[in-house]
DNA sequence: TGCCAGGCCCTCTTTAGGGCCTT
């Protein structure tokens, strides 16, 4: 597969529309199944973090206070991923955030997104969840020390989308797996994963 | 004043409702 960034995002709730701002951005470089580069930054945009969300993340409100500005870290970290396609967890909320900031700092987003939820519920259909810490538990990934934190986060949303990869050329014998194919996958309904590997299957 | 996301996906569906997932 193409080399691709796996981003993710803590935020102070779920809606840039409803005024919440990013607090912490991860991307990690995934290349031929391994993460080769990492990027990682706290952010301040002024906006205070929930109490709730504080104890969720553990990204308190002072912490937020002695980081550099948003502005600075969203330019190093798009400079970081380039044109790189992307991909998240949910990638849904991910995208909302990428976009969002980037246009605070008049950029835009070159590439599109990959959603490893989406994925998961096509290739792991009998996962009892398909919350990030649930499937780090049934694909038996490696843990990464915490959950809710950006790189932590990014880095096991990475090794799932390489076992994601690895089950599309083993248990389904696709020849070459690329971010067009993922995304055809994740596009199409469910019930349709068959038909979206059609002829690709190794002879 | 009161409310406050939004897309995916299943089903007791499709003229809809509600759970899942992200913080």
């Amino acid at each position: 597969m193409e080399v691709v960034a796996v981003i993710d995002f803590e935020t102070t709730g779920l809606s840039p529309a409803q005024g919440d701002r990013a607090t912490e951005i991860a991307a990690v470089i995934v290349e031929d199944g391994r993460i080769v580069d990492r990027y990682q930054s706290l952010m301040n945009t002024g906006v205070r973090i929930p109490a709730f969300i504080e104890a969720l993340t553990g990204i308190s409100n002072t912490m937020i206070r002695q980081a550099p500005p948003a502005a600075e870290v969203m330019s190093a970290v798009a400079d970081f991923v380039g044109d790189y396609p992307l991909v998240a967890h949910n990638a849904a909320f991910d995208c909302k955030f990428w976009d969002a900031e980037l246009e605070r700092i008049e950029r835009k987003r070159q590439q599109h997104f990959v959603c490893s939820l989406l994925l998961s519920r096509r290739i792991f259909p009998l996962a009892p969840s398909h919350k990030l810490g649930a499937l780090v538990e049934y694909a038996q990934l490696p843990f990464a020390g915490h959950y809710h934190r950006a790189l932590a986060d990014a880095e096991m949303a990475a090794s799932l989308l390489t076992r994601l990869e690895a089950e599309l050329r083993g248990r389904h014998r696709v020849a070459d797996v690329s971010v067009d194919l993922l995304r055809r996958i994740q596009g199409a309904p469910k019930s349709q994963l068959e038909k979206c590997l059609a002829g690709r299957a190794r002879a």
